[in-house]
DNA sequence: CCCCAATAGTTAGGCACCTAAGCACAAATA
DNA sequence: TATTTGTGCTTAGGTGCCTAACTATTGGGG
């Protein structure tokens, strides 16, 4: 029989905060804990639907992303920049080129300029791949937040865009 | 030299969205597009922080919560048990509960009831373990959303659920 | 009463991500 | 010019997560 994972964590309530609060006799405010571990599950959870959703066209969300990338730059970027524009370490650019090239997406060739660089290129059939995602998956995008109204989008943007700036400050300690 | 993933991999941008859309004549709403791109950059982002803070204690997110789950429960629960109410596979359950082993932070017991089963017990070291993380912890998951108020942690939880709900509604197909 | 399907757990193999360590080459400096 | 320092990329090894394919054991229906 196989395994869905699917059928919900029990997402942590108000009372597991409250009462894990309690057991170690801390000062924690349960919503503030409550909105936190939330928002990790969510985390967890939409990154897993968007590894599912690209599964469906033989890729990965880091494998598009680089690929996006690669087009909205020509189509053409050395390793370093990629890992910088996506936010990840450059080894983990090389495994996903290693990827990608193996299924003929993606190809490395030389730098002409640097000798000791590469520049990956998009193939033609990385274009296609894309142009072939394009429709679903932007769509899916849309539909991801389609409960909200403009609005309660403009607003959770906003809200986001302030956790993930306190995260920030957080990080580097 | 270390390499730091950190620097911000310029989050995706109103107009990086409008031209991707442009770019295959697709009908979407950019606006909404952007929304999602940004969940899903920030889930990661969260998730990949929330490893970094685990990991100053010797943990990971998943051990944690399998260890929180663990005490919540009384300090003893079946794999099975473990991996519905974490949300992951049994073979997930599995690695976390042979890394915890390992550490001394857990142990695995021959169920009494069923001659194939196991149950999963939370050791004085594991108890001890989750004793000492627990004021970092809170003060952390705290500080997370403290960039909000009261009631703009409110509007996020209830944006955030919908935005969770829709995902559901979208992953089963 | 025996067989066979359902269930518990593990193993095997895959992907993404990380850090640390290595090799190649470039640029700056003595 | 020769050497050191920095940078580009890959490799090696670790973690978490998944699915699929076992192994054991349970328990219901012929």
């Amino acid at each position: 029989m196989t395994q869905h994972p699917e059928g919900g964590p029990t997402a942590p309530s108000l009372d597991q905060a409250r009462r894990q609060i309690a057991r170690y006799g801390l000062a924690a405010d349960p919503q503030a804990v409550l909105v936190a571990a939330r928002l990790m599950a969510a985390g967890a959870r939409i990154g897993q639907a968007g590894e599912v959703h690209f599964g469906r066209f033989g890729l990965s969300t880091g494998r598009y992303r680089l690929l996006a990338d690669l087009e909205d730059h020509g189509g053409e970027k050395s390793p370093s920049q990629l890992a910088a524009s996506l936010g990840v370490s450059r080894a983990t650019v090389t495994g996903l080129v290693d990827g990608l090239e193996r299924e003929g997406l993606v190809a490395r060739r030389p730098s002409a300029e640097d000798g000791r660089g590469n520049v990956v290129i998009l193939t033609a059939r990385g274009a296609d791949k894309l142009r072939e995602l394009a429709p679903a998956h932007f769509t899916r995008m849309q539909a991801l937040v389609g409960g909200l109204s403009v609005e309660e989008r403009a607003t959770f943007l906003d809200l986001l865009a302030r956790v993930v700036a306190g995260m920030d400050a957080l990080t580097e300690d």
